[in-house]
DNA sequence: TTGAAAGCGCTAACAA
DNA sequence: TTGTTAGCGCTTTCAA
């Protein structure tokens, strides 16, 4: 059962091999090994058996070249550090464990040219599918994605079109719900914090919507901030010490992600600053995290693993049939008002 | 340049519509897309703008079986959702975007049958190197692995020993460590709070070391909590309360990662309970996420990012040699006091 | 129920 | 510098 490698042969095992020792041809070991075609039960347990003990793995590589199949889907996210893109993967992962196909994770950086790269080199592996973070592409990746011929899904927006099928929220419309809910609780001198990166389209398409519906309430954003890289708790922190020394008389803090949110939250709990009676925040993403702040942070459900799980479906439903998907699901984000959101009576605004 | 489906062709293209496009033979269309062999700078440009004109993507499953070389390297690691995690695949990535690999990652949630499953499926793929979390695995995923005639890196421990090569950390010295400079500091009445995960088994040897290194001393673990799933941040508030209700004299507490240990930290300041003068805490990892605590928790850094390059270093040397690396690189994390530990007057023991 | 032949799309090795 | 031939390890297809 583990005398496998007596002689630690150079050359990796082959059906050929597992064929002489089971005493049958390569052509019955294949079908055995794949559950694909009549066996008898006798021929099967010979061939079983001496595929085990010899320790033989079959080779994907040849048997996708010859049957034109590859169970692989490509998964293109920018980033693992960010807590929400290790949630979607797990959405797909949960998916695929139950149908054969493997997700293949890729990861850009938030860079168009390592995306186009990654998308290039995961394509030349032609899996039978592609979901992928973003409406927003370089014409180059969009072509290598329209070109596949495979079911594409782009993931976490809704704010555009896609080149097949998407799966996501519209963060314009995230951002307009949160401003009102701000306004409609009377806050009025708002301050905005996020990430300078200009290529996170998702958090600019929240910052757009959010300033539009103020701007339909006669309102400006008061004051803003913006960062890049670093710990987000520790620049939350800072950013909304520097926001405030400069524009004390904010009344509210809209934060581009929970992680920055919460480094606020500390520190107006550290200086004395109380929320939200004198100042109120939010957050956006909905993390678990913020479970276990002194309060809990106004923010909203980015619906991270769902659209993980949809995604894999739409993937699992449309390999092998040739009517490309073409479908929008939009999720509706839940508006969780936490402790740090709250009306206040209208007085307040000019105090 | 873009017009590559105007009928929109069911079977992709392949060497020889790019061959027929560029006149000349395929073998020289492979030879200009791998940049190999000498190609006149003429047919070069010839082949490129056919191959660019028609959306020509390389199949690499015949190229690999054509080879037998095949560019992947199997990473895989129990979780994504710890951070520690994507910060050991960030620092693998990092080192093969500067070689020819490319890292393709599995995950297995801890279970080891998941494990092996994974293994077999990322084998059957025949990568060139494969790097996995952990020294401890089933019988079969072991076979697997010897047998696979590939580098092998077992990363993140130190205590066991490798099938090939490992990088790591020693967790029963860093529990060992911790302990040491608890006791050090003066604090006698200690807790601990962890996992209960069984499989969790760097942060089985971290607690194994710690109470080796207590018992040296001639102290026991004066009262432990375990949990399992959810919010750690959260967990470490419910668990830190519930240890200290029942053990209200103890004077510090060792959290077996960062998460929970901060969530004690909050619970502490929140209920006005002085750290460290009157209770001591310490976690593990060397999370950034530390950097925007109130106070900067205590701990040991994991040496993830590292871990991960010297992994990746590892594989891209040993690639094609066929001398098996053998190699053992022990990292020594450094122990930070933050400003959770610190040294006590004697008196304090017995107040 | 089993086997034999052909070929998937590419590259190694050799020839021109 | 370019082309030809054979074959990578498997599966499809068809025959027995």
């Amino acid at each position: 059962m583990s005398d496998s490698r007596n002689a630690k042969s150079a050359r990796p095992l082959t059906l050929r091999d597992v064929s002489e020792a089971a005493g049958v041809s390569e052509m019955t070991v294949s079908r055995v090994l794949r559950g694909s075609g009549d066996v008898s039960e006798a021929t099967r347990t010979k061939v079983l058996e001496a595929s085990k003990s010899l320790g033989y793995v079959p080779n994907r590589i040849a048997g996708s070249l010859a049957s034109q199949k590859v169970n692989l889907v490509a998964v293109i996210v920018p980033s693992l550090g960010n807590l929400v893109f290790p949630e979607v993967l797990g959405g797909i992962a949960e998916v695929f464990e139950t149908v054969p196909l493997q997700p293949v994770f890729g990861v850009t950086n938030y860079d168009p040219e390592r995306e186009e790269a990654v998308l290039y080199e995961m394509l030349s592996w032609r899996p039978s599918g592609a979901i992928i973070a973003g409406l927003e592409h370089s014409e180059a990746s969009r072509l290598l994605l329209r070109n596949a011929e495979i079911p594409i899904i782009e993931i976490m927006d809704a704010d555009g079109e896609p080149i097949d099928s998407m799966v996501g929220i519209s963060h314009r419309r995230a951002g307009r719900r949160m401003a009102a809910a701000i306004i409609e609780a009377g806050y009025r001198r708002i301050g905005f914090l996020g990430t300078k990166m200009p290529l996170d389209h998702r958090a600019r398409k929240r910052f757009e919507g959010f300033t539009e519906a103020m701007a339909k309430a006669g309102l400006e954003v008061a004051d803003q901030e913006f960062y890049e890289g670093g710990s987000s708790l520790l620049k939350g922190r800072e950013m909304t010490a520097a926001i405030l020394s400069r524009a004390p008389d904010l009344d509210f803090l809209y934060y581009s992600n929970d992680m920055i949110g919460a480094g606020g939250l500390l520190h107006c709990l550290d200086n004395g600053i109380e929320v939200p009676g004198r100042i109120g925040l939010a957050g956006f993403n909905g993390l678990d995290l913020l479970d276990g702040l002194p309060r809990k942070l106004a923010t909203m459900d980015a619906c991270r693993a769902e659209i993980g799980r949809e995604a894999a479906r739409l993937v699992s439903r449309s390999v092998g049939q040739d009517s490309s998907g073409g479908e929008r699901i939009i999720l509706k984000p839940k508006l969780q008002l936490g402790e740090t959101l709250k009306r206040r009576p209208p007085a307040w605004t000019d105090p």
